[in-house]
DNA sequence: TACTTTCCCATTGACGCCCATAAAAACCCA
DNA sequence: TGGGTTTTTATGGGCGTCAATGGGAAAGTA
């Protein structure tokens, strides 16, 4: 199964395109290899992404909620609604709305973190900040990474 | 099962290249014989070392936690984005980003720590002050090697 | 026309792939 | 068991390819 994984800083150019990192590219299916899913992320500054695919997946998820909740509404809304399909030039290439952009304070740069079946766009200095926020929430916790990585029996 | 055993010391070539010693390259699955995985140790100046594999593992149990949990995506975060996939080369040699030789205060050559179902990665000297360190608990704590070696039931 | 987006080409540096060598380890056979 | 031979390892270096980036020109849009 392919993930995405690990953390990439690129840059911005002058027309607004940025390179979605080489490996996050090799993820997308053969049939969509160009096309890229992009939106507002819910609770952070900051821009989801995954590949075309994964929008039925998150679909089933939101139908699954109560149907009568408030959450499922919302959840649909803030999602579906703001969803921006984004095609890949030849070099892989693409360029972030401004809406966006704006959304997740970027500017020249953006660093692409990898969450397994989706990724985040964020700027590049709140992503070390988030990053440094959910390992001390998880230390906090008392779990260690490597206990989660390494251990087989989970507890 | 094979784990990893024993400790060695590597050099770290102009190109920034190490190889994996050999005995850790066997432990390999065939599938992902070229294909391991770094990422930061918590705990200590070190980088924690594992096969490919466990990501499958991993992944799986953190997509079957609420997606819209803050558990979900705090181990997202630390997990994914911060875990580094590696590559061996044709003579089983892999490069450490330049985060994680800082990190572990890396230069011109590293030790391999085995550690059963994973490794890690320290400067030579810090290693040593590890293992003696680790060696001094134990006596303090006053169990044995032999008698944790000899009884079978240990949880 | 003015502006935006795509296509194409160029550059640079990083990385993968290949081959080479010396030392160590494994092997073999008397 | 010992000594010689073969194989494996750790390491070094050349070179081609690819990724990230930049910019000009063409094509599309308002």
């Amino acid at each position: 199964m392919k993930l995405f994984l690990s953390t990439y800083v690129n840059k911005i150019d002058s027309k607004g395109r940025i390179s979605l990192p080489s490996s996050f590219r090799n993820i997308l299916s053969k049939e969509n290899k160009k096309e890229i899913i992009l939106f507002k992320s819910i609770k952070f500054a900051a821009i989801d992404g995954c590949s075309y695919e994964r929008i039925n997946t998150i679909s089933e998820r939101i139908d699954n909620l109560d149907i009568f909740s408030e959450d499922q509404d919302d959840f649909s809304t803030s999602i579906f609604s703001e969803i921006v399909p984004t095609s890949l030039d030849k070099e892989g290439r693409f360029i972030i709305p401004n809406f966006l952009k704006k959304h997740a304070n970027l500017k020249n740069e953006a660093a692409f973190i990898g969450q397994g079946n989706y990724f985040q766009i964020w700027h590049p200095k709140s992503a070390l900040e988030k990053q440094k926020a959910s390992r001390e929430r998880i230390k906090a916790n008392k779990k260690t990474l490597t206990s989660i990585l390494i251990n087989k029996s989970n507890d």
